[in-house]
DNA sequence: GCCGTTTTCGGCCCGACTGTTTTCAGTCG
């Protein structure tokens, strides 16, 4: 059973214990448990097989049993137990804005309101205001969310590069208004999540009222809320729900921090804070023992008060950075200058939209000192194949391009396809004339996890492959990783060291953040590629080094923050050359 | 239900807002 579906068993648990009226802080230890193990880089079947479940953190003794009960049955008695009591469809009915399991909970006891269809009816009858604590508003709120389309389902997310388009946006067009002082986003965009559900501007202003009429007249927005001298929320025409804050300077750093979270991260800080006697919130850190605030114009002095290394966005996720930070060993992280080249992308040989030399000039302007030309293999399919042939000629053109081309050094390479059995479809004479050589899986995704596993790592110990390209197949919100044992492919890339990718494609981030430190730890050095398909895609490296620094790598940890001499002798080729194999 | 450089028991982040209420519970972020 993957991680996912047990994290699902621990996250349905969550909202039947809070329909039942459980405490707080028992529901918070299942939702706290589901996302330890949805985030877990390792099997959590396998661990709590060998008994060892309660090594994952916020997993202890009951949750042990019961993910082993799941494990050997299928299913969690306990949650059984709370199915049968409550309608299927009251879930649903927690999730309408204004409602939450207490009051919904409430209408399912005195009015039978067991799904939202029964929900509607009893709004529409006016009998949901004899409910105590619920009146008329009540009533027209539920109507209107219903209306407006509320289904139960937690609502979309935007794609992370999407949403820092539209913010940056946002942010140059409100820093080019003369009232505008500061404007940084927060939220999971500064964070650099895959995806976010909304965004959260932060600001402090001259002339805060003149700011907001600013803000509600750029292009991007389509419609604003509310709006005072506080700040305002808005949709922009894709949908997207943008809140900025305008903010006093003096706590400016305090405000930063708490709007830029995440949850998890704020509340492990202000736990931390409360056992040595200090109170955070967005207003400042108050002292217990002297009911002194302080307020905070900058994060760094918020992390500095609290006694912590400033701690960077995008590790605040309370994956252990509170800890890093209070004994001063959080990682140096990468950073996109130390990129210093791109080993996969695409040109017009196969689906790409330019040719070599523009694909090698555009490389050359953002600084880097090596390109990879990386088109797909024979069996690609969709009519943009490379055959044997053409490979070679397209080696030649690579390298006419790369004589002509001072600065450069471009590589002709291929993104060749791992068949179902783990075999490329090149043969090894015309993979070694090639300067290199990713090699990833475009076809039976559906194979069994075993025969998956087998596939990849004999793919993976080919001599001739120097990296493995979206290990994992995932698209982010689209479709899930390809059933893969990680744990065998990792020992497998460290044991022959072999790169794994970070494909920085914003759709697959693969490896993604929690992967990536997981092979990371285990010996793996990465590696960060664009994939573009165009010049223009070559940028979404960016997305690459911000997965890297989701996962805590230095530049070290990353082959090509290298030069191309030092990536050359470091890669598993060179390796298997010298031990003479 | 979890967890411990003050604890193996007694805690578990903080504040704003809403709608319903004569003082606040529940929801939300």
């Amino acid at each position: 059973m993957r991680n996912a579906e047990i994290a699902d068993a621990m996250a349905e648990l969550a909202e039947l214990n809070e329909l039942d009226g459980a405490i707080v802080h028992r529901v918070v230890a299942y939702r706290n448990a589901a996302k330890a193990i949805r985030e877990a880089g390792v099997s959590v079947a396998e661990l709590a097989r060998a008994g060892r479940a309660a090594e994952i953190p916020g997993i202890g003794k009951t949750l042990a049993e019961k993910i082993t009960a799941l494990l050997d049955t299928g299913t969690i008695p306990a949650a059984e137990k709370l199915k049968a009591k409550f309608p299927r469809g009251l879930v649903e009915v927690t999730r309408i804005p204004g409602l939450g399991p207490k009051r919904a909970r409430k209408l399912h006891d005195e009015l039978g309101v067991g799904s939202l269809d029964e929900l509607r009816v009893a709004a529409e009858s006016g009998r949901l205001r004899g409910v105590a604590g619920f009146g008329a508003k009540a009533e027209e709120n539920v109507l209107a969310a219903l209306a407006a389309g509320a289904d139960g389902r937690p609502r979309d997310r935007t794609l992370l590069s999407r949403a820092r388009g539209i913010a940056e946006e946002l942010t140059s067009g409100l820093r080019a208004h003369p009232a505008a002082d500061r404007v940084e986003i927060a939220g999971s965009a500064r964070r650099m999540t895959d995806t976010v559900k909304d965004l959260d501007l932060v600001a402090t202003a001259n002339d805060a009222g003149a700011l907001v009429e600013a803000f509600a007249a750029l292009e991007a927005i389509d419609e604003v809320h509310t709006s005072g001298e506080a700040g305002a929320k808005a949709v922009t025409h894709s949908g997207l729900a943008v809140d900025l804050r305008i903010v006093p300077p003096r706590n400016f750093g305090n405000l930063l921090q708490h709007f830029t979270g995440s949850k998890e991260h704020n509340e492990a800080l202000r736990a931390d804070a409360v056992r040595r006697g200090l109170h955070v919130s967005e207003y400042g850190v108050t002292d217990d023992a002297t009911a002194v605030t302080h307020e905070c114009a900058t994060e760094e002095e918020v992390y500095r008060v609290l006694g912590m290394e400033h701690i960077e966005p995008e590790l605040r996720e309370n994956r252990g950075e509170l800890r890093a930070a209070r004994e001063g060993a959080l990682p140096g992280l990468i950073r996109l200058e130390d990129i210093r080249g791109d080993l996969h992308c695409h040109t017009t040989a196969s689906d790409g939209r330019n040719s070599i030399e523009q694909m090698a000039r555009a490389a050359l302007e953002r600084g880097y000192e090596y390109l990879a030309i990386t088109d797909h293999s024979a069996t690609h399919g969709f009519g943009n194949d490379v055959s044997a042939g053409e490979l070679r000629r397209h080696a030649e053109r690579v390298r006419e391009v790369d004589a002509r081309l001072d600065g450069l050094r471009l590589l002709a390479g291929s993104e060749v396809n791992v068949l179902p059995d783990g075999s490329l479809d090149y043969d090894d004479e015309l993979l070694s004339e090639l300067d290199w050589v990713v090699a990833s899986l475009h076809s039976s995704f559906r194979l069994g996890e075993q025969e998956m596993t087998d596939r990849m790592v004999r793919a993976i110990e080919h001599p001739l492959v120097d990296a493995i390209g979206h290990p994992t197949g995932r698209l982010i919100d689209r479709r899930g990783p390809y059933e893969l044992d990680l744990e065998r492919v990792v020992e497998a890339a460290a044991r022959t060291g072999t790169f794994l990718e970070i494909n920085a494609n914003p759709d697959r981030r693969d490896l993604s953040d929690v992967n990536a430190r997981y092979a990371a730890e285990a010996g793996v050095t990465l590696v960060i590629d664009s994939d573009a398909h165009g010049v223009e895609t070559l940028a979404n490296v960016r997305y690459g080094v911000a997965t890297a620094r989701r996962a805590w790598l230095g530049p070290e940890r990353v082959a090509n923050t290298r030069s191309w001499e030092d990536l050359d002798a470091l890669r598993s080729r060179s390796q298997a050359g010298a031990a003479g194999t």
